[in-house]
DNA sequence: CATGAATGAGGGTTCATTCAT
DNA sequence: AATGAATGAACCCTCATTCAT
């Protein structure tokens, strides 16, 4: 996965396990869980089948552990842009702006986490339930300590997040739609903070 | 599908055909496009095999129409909620209500929308696009109208509309988690309602 | 299987099981359950190897369903001829005889039960077991008579029984290794008959 | 095996593959032929998977190696053991005893050689074959000397034979079974010998 | 000599689909 | 109309074998 690109970890040994990887959450991305095989996978990363079941258990395995670390990279990727910042606003702001920018810069992390491989596999369903109910977390945690310094209205924070994470998705798959977004964004990112400052009730 | 209750394929001798949509929906929802089998959906309505390709060509055009018939049964059922409403607060608290209702009476109708065959089938990429650009021109219009009338801001009303879409999904969809939501149904509502009135800049 | 020809049973729905019970048994006498590929058995029971799954759960069940019937067949072969005759030289001499009758006539009872299917199937061990168990059983009790009426000496009978079984498994498997067996098979059951008498201390 | 471990093989040069050698015999006499895996013997001597190429051409070629290799000592400690001795009883007992002896401190050797790959290692059959026939052949050579020594009376000597190394199997097979047969094994011997002997018609 | 990453044929099994009855 | 036995392509996965290091 490019975004991980930064680790120092390139041993050689280990570039089949990578582009197996990378091909991993590129086809999952796009066909989901069932609809991709094992095939596709190493033909995407161009190794033979052996190889898949070299470096992992099975095709299950992989899978929840590419969403779990791609739901954490997600998360951590808007809660480090959100720490800096002081007032709702500001990390708002932040926040969707980082989720933006990931989502155009690497399109096949969001579309994993929502494309999906809901159905059929059980540990798959509750690792979606968790992800989601993280992010919602994420949201709560800013809008309990604006409440808490009266900056927003009190309101029931979870329904705010769940409300926030799930509008937040929904542009930005708007905006995956298109083959070149990156003229959009700036605009996406101003319009989404808006509306998520709006709905929350901070004050203009 | 008990919205289709008053159709015209009620006639007796389609009543196994009826079966197996019915059941199709429900078998297709709980476990999405590919983990679902034609054996489950004829184990489900009672049928042999050799029945369900009398009825239709295949597996993935039973879904497509379903899914397009579900798609629309909701928009409609906004809709005309919507309808008769003059002020955006009324409009936008009836869809909600709407929305939510639907969902809690027929999970069935919002999960197959979401879980989705994604990718796996190719035709219905589109029409999980076409679905939501629907919906959310449905809002769209609603906003559009009440900027017209200086009821809100001016502002990107297709933003605007995602954004409301998405959240009122993810709300509900957190809804359909507990085991009895109708307690928690009347709370949402509100939520959201007023969520998605401030979002746009309805003043209190 | 052959030895269950004259059953009534003739469905012509269940043309297709038969013969592939039939090949089954072949196949797995042959190449031993490891070596027997599911396509080999209904390469051999010509039809499609769907076809195996719809009659079939899966490989193994089947294999240790024949290996039971199998047994069952065999040892109630030897005990039914076994049952009518009142003395010990009688009694071994019908048992002997049949047993190698069912050799020869179907010698893939007998290399099914003996090629086995032992090792990594952990169901099969204990069955493989248990047929050998009752099938010393079977010679044990007749001893036990013999030794309760005095017509041969007091001894472990489990130890002898044992012996016999072996030993008369030996002969038989010597048998099968000509091409042509008939004309061998009298010396051969007269000899067993001899040979097993003697070793229990029946005197001449 | 230990009991090779007199013979040249023993030069450091080539520990690694007595080890693989020593391991393959428990490996493949635990799990039969096809369930072994070049794997479970590598792990078991504790070598990389590369070395067993070094060493064997093949996973089959080195089974049926061992399998001769195992027969052959088999074959020629029970030989050993009758050899100094003078008159049947003698050397019934001997065989019997070194034949017992051997299962029970070495039963991975017995075990080798009965659960084999029957079927499956085509060239396997016949040196199962070739194995039976040398181990008849002992038995009857000394039938042969007693018969013409009047010792017993004439018979087939082949049958005899036969039914006397099935016998001895089956026997020795029902001892293994047990964790700890050590405190059986006198008897069984002296069982065993005794109905030898009553078998091949020595008058007691 | 020794290693273990890499290969791919092949095995068990599933399931959409067909067709004779 | 309706059935369900029959089909076979395709899936996931294993494992004997090779070869660059």
């Amino acid at each position: 996965m490019s975004y991980r690109s930064s680790e120092k970890t390139r041993r050689k040994k280990d570039s089949k396990r990578t582009a197996m990887m990378q091909a991993a959450v590129q086809v999952f991305a796009e066909k989901g869980y069932h609809a991709a095989t094992v095939r596709d996978i190493v033909g995407a990363a161009d190794v033979a089948i052996g190889t898949f079941y070299f470096y992992f258990p099975d095709k299950e395995t992989l899978f929840v552990y590419l969403y779990e670390e791609t739901a954490d990279f997600l998360l951590q990727t808007i809660q480090q842009a959100v720490a800096g910042k002081q007032t709702l606003p500001q990390q708002v702001k932040a926040g969707v702006q980082a989720y933006i920018n990931l989502a155009v810069y690497e399109p096949a992390v969001v579309n994993l986490l929502l494309v999906g491989g809901i159905g059929a596999v059980p540990s798959l369903a509750e690792k979606r339930l968790e992800f989601r109910r993280q992010l919602t977390r994420l949201w709560q945690r800013l809008l309990d300590a604006a409440v808490a310094d009266d900056a927003i209205p009190a309101q029931d924070t979870r329904h705010s997040a769940e409300f926030i994470a799930g509008g937040c998705d929904e542009i930005i798959l708007g905006l995956l739609e298109v083959p070149n977004p990156e003229p959009f964004v700036q605009n996406a990112a101003d319009d989404l903070t808006t509306l998520v400052l709006r709905a929350v009730g901070m004050p203009d």
